[in-house]
DNA sequence: GTGCAACCTCAAGCTAAGTTGAGGTCAAGC
DNA sequence: GCTTGACCTCAACTTAGCTTGAGGTTGCAC
């Protein structure tokens, strides 16, 4: 009578396409929780599948673990999203999307005029500008590059 | 009779707006190279400050200081780059941060449907795909939202 | 009742781009 | 000639997101 809603670490593994390892440093980062067997073996929800999927999507849109267990957290009793909270997060998502275009679209027409004049010029080159820098101290990189 | 076109770490630190630090982390990395006087201090060229400028600005643009290097490299003599070989790498620059653009938009209007059906399928769902994730290993954070 | 794949923990390692600290030397102004 | 700030090296630490390895246990199939 093993209740076929409980999952082990490699089912989850694999109905992912997540490292078992990657699995369990998420739950040592507080984003997944398990129940345990008798001879200490995880077992998780099935529903942990979504909630898995939900780290991806979220990672895919730039978010890092940190920030996901916040917005995990802020559900209810530490639940699945539903459709509701997803549309609400990816609401916010949206907006961030659309500042990231932003810059990037900013950063381009710099590098057009810089092709322009060919300056590279400490006083003068828009993209290389001291106090932009020494503002974004800390941000990580600002985009990466395929 | 000391060559004026020599400067000090420091000097090269304050003109550029980079630590003391970065600086020889950079030579370490052979992004630059330096004199040494007779007692063991490093001296850079003058025209260093233009190097580190192009490193800055590459590195805006998202490239990683190896890449920055090979491109550097790819200069005759190691030289500092002159007008003609910033817009030689300034137009690749172009090209590359119109595909992170091309990237972002098409995430966000995968993520617009997402907001309408409110899936988050394993099966169904754009954003969430399995082989994209696989191929996509190692590849670093997609972007990174402030 | 045994063999073996899947599981467990814990520690260490990886990449990137540096920073921080300890302990020591150099050079320039007064 | 001495003080002081700028410089030197080398090692260890930082953050993020994991992976890898060692050494040991569980659980299911045959």
């Amino acid at each position: 009578m093993g209740n076929d809603q409980l999952i082990p670490i490699g089912t989850l593994a694999r109905r992912t396409g997540v490292a078992v390892s990657a699995i369990r440093f998420y739950e040592s980062k507080g984003l997944l929780t398990s129940l345990r067997t008798g001879g200490n073996q995880r077992r998780f929800l099935r529903s942990d599948i979504r909630r898995v999927s939900f780290i991806l999507v979220a990672q895919k849109l730039g978010l890092g673990l940190a920030e996901i267990e916040a917005e995990l957290a802020q559900l209810p009793q530490g639940r699945t999203p539903t459709i509701n909270d997803w549309q609400r997060i990816s609401r916010s998502m949206r907006v961030a999307i659309d500042e990231k275009i932003k810059l990037l679209t900013r950063t381009r027409n710099q590098l057009d005029q810089c092709i322009g004049c060919g300056c590279l010029s400490l006083q003068k080159c828009q993209l290389y500008n001291k106090e932009d820098r020494m503002a974004a101290r800390g941000a990580g990189p600002q985009l990466v590059l395929g």
